[in-house]
DNA sequence: CTATTATTGTCACAAAATGAGACAATAATA
DNA sequence: TATTATTGTCTCATTTTGTGACAATAATAG
């Protein structure tokens, strides 16, 4: 009921307001949209009415699989080019809960591990004609002095996702949302690529301090899986019983039954992550 | 002589809108303070005009003397309310270049350790009283709908200073910015007691991997005081051999001649730290 | 059923880093 | 010259980490 509620104040909005006609088909186009998907989506509005000016999000949505990070990136339809995920800040919305719900909305996960890693905010980051080819790639021919084409300070959020509960989320403008290998990225929009490296880094840094890289990994695990995540973020071969005698010494994992692979070797043992005893 | 060219450029605008008279006052005050002390000071004007809205910048700038942390604030005139020094950042100005800006009319002082740490964006840190006292202080009325009322996001830098060399800047609307003991803050507007916080946590975090402490002394100092300034940081004893042997097996100091104090023992070297090594 | 293969869990010892104290070497003062 | 406080360095114990060895599997091949 509330779709048409909502559409029904818009309609009655427009009347006066002629320049929000496409905003209104667009307004439909997403409605319907979540409801055949159940999943909400945002509609971005000609006049960025109700949301914070001038300020962004971009994530970058870590996973793992195969012995490989990824990331994941949004293809903007019929442009060819790749983007961070992003959004931007409702008028009564907390910043970290807008970069939740960016989250949710391309993962549909909540509850995730998401941490602010730097702040974007040089002029040369700004580049009107980017965002001019993204919009007319959906159908939009924006204004001169749309407010999509100014400049925008973004914060960099980073998560940290299990891969395997994920089925990215492609928006209803038939933008793609798929996973990329780390080590072999396109050719990113804007300083995106300098936002992926930063966060890395950041993911290395807080690695060992914060206990983080569980949240890459599905809820039990063995420990030569977890030796390879610590080896593939950090990019280097770790020693074996080393590795295991430091993680078991920090008492956070709870031992399980053992993993039947049907391989010719011993079977290891199932870890699983105790959160209380951070 | 470039003084009087904005002065008149400001004359002519004002000629076709009275409402900037204000605004002219404080321009032509600002500029005597500037002509007397030779120090740049920034006038907020009416509308915000030529700066990125609803985005700000707080900084909290550490100094170290007598083995007790200290932080500049100011006290905001008339008002007996304490905050961060802070400052918005211009239309053509990167965000890292606007913190330098605001912490050089602070301090007078370039070249200095600057580093973002949080972005504190919750809703809840909006208060339009607080503010509308502290232009009141200023002797400004502003209107329901000042820019200055909104709500702000504002990005959180720490920066690490030798506290001899700081004077610190009171402006010309005699707010006073002076140094204060980190154990013994007064209470602070809006949510700068936890930037206070968030920031010594990230110094304390970032002590040893970022071999950043240095910045906190002068020039040359004794390992008695790197050590006390260890201490002082993280909070808590350190044992003095085992402090040595890791700070000069680090290879990153320069030990100079003796320190002959007067005092009745034994007279410690002088260390340097030596940027290259990093 | 036994030998083979690959991998795992654990132990043992070496090497390195750190904790903890001892002690001689000052630089003033009494 | 003896005394006092502090410093630079050394030694030894303790803890942590590096390195390899080895027995214990879990399949497969004969």
């Amino acid at each position: 009921m509330s779709h048409f509620v909502t559409i029904i104040e818009e309609l009655l909005l427009i009347t006066k307001n002629p320049a929000r006609y496409s905003d209104f088909f667009l307004l439909i186009a997403g409605k319907l949209f979540e409801m055949k998907n159940q999943q909400p989506i945002e509609v971005i509005t000609h006049d960025g009415e109700g949301l914070l000016p001038g300020l962004a999000i971009d994530a970058v949505i870590f996973g793992f699989q195969q012995n490989q990070l990824k990331i994941l990136l949004l293809e903007h339809s019929n442009t060819g080019l790749f983007a961070l995920p992003g959004g931007f800040i409702r008028n009564q919305e907390n910043l970290n809960d807008a970069a939740r719900r960016v989250l949710a909305q391309r993962t549909g996960l909540q509850n995730i591990y998401l941490e602010q890693f730097y702040v974007f905010g040089d002029c040369s980051r700004h580049n009107a004609e980017t965002l001019r080819k993204i919009m007319i790639g959906k159908g939009n021919i924006p204004t001169e002095n749309h407010w999509l084409l100014r400049r925008f300070v973004s914060v960099g959020y980073y998560a940290l996702i299990d891969f395997e509960k994920v089925v990215p989320v492609s928006d209803f403008l038939f933008d793609n949302c798929n996973w990329y290998d780390l080590e072999n990225l396109p050719d990113l929009i804007l300083d995106h690529r300098d936002m992926v490296d930063k966060a890395l880094e950041t993911l290395r840094a807080n690695l060992d301090s914060k206990l983080i890289g569980f949240n890459l990994l599905p809820e039990t695990f063995t420990m030569a899986d977890l030796q390879s995540l610590y080896e593939t973020i950090l990019g280097e071969k770790l020693r074996r019983t080393s590795f295991q005698r430091k993680i078991l010494s920090l008492e956070i994992l709870e031992r399980l039954d053992k993993k039947w692979t049907g391989e010719a070797h011993k079977a290891p043992y199932l870890y699983k992550f105790i959160k209380d005893q951070l």
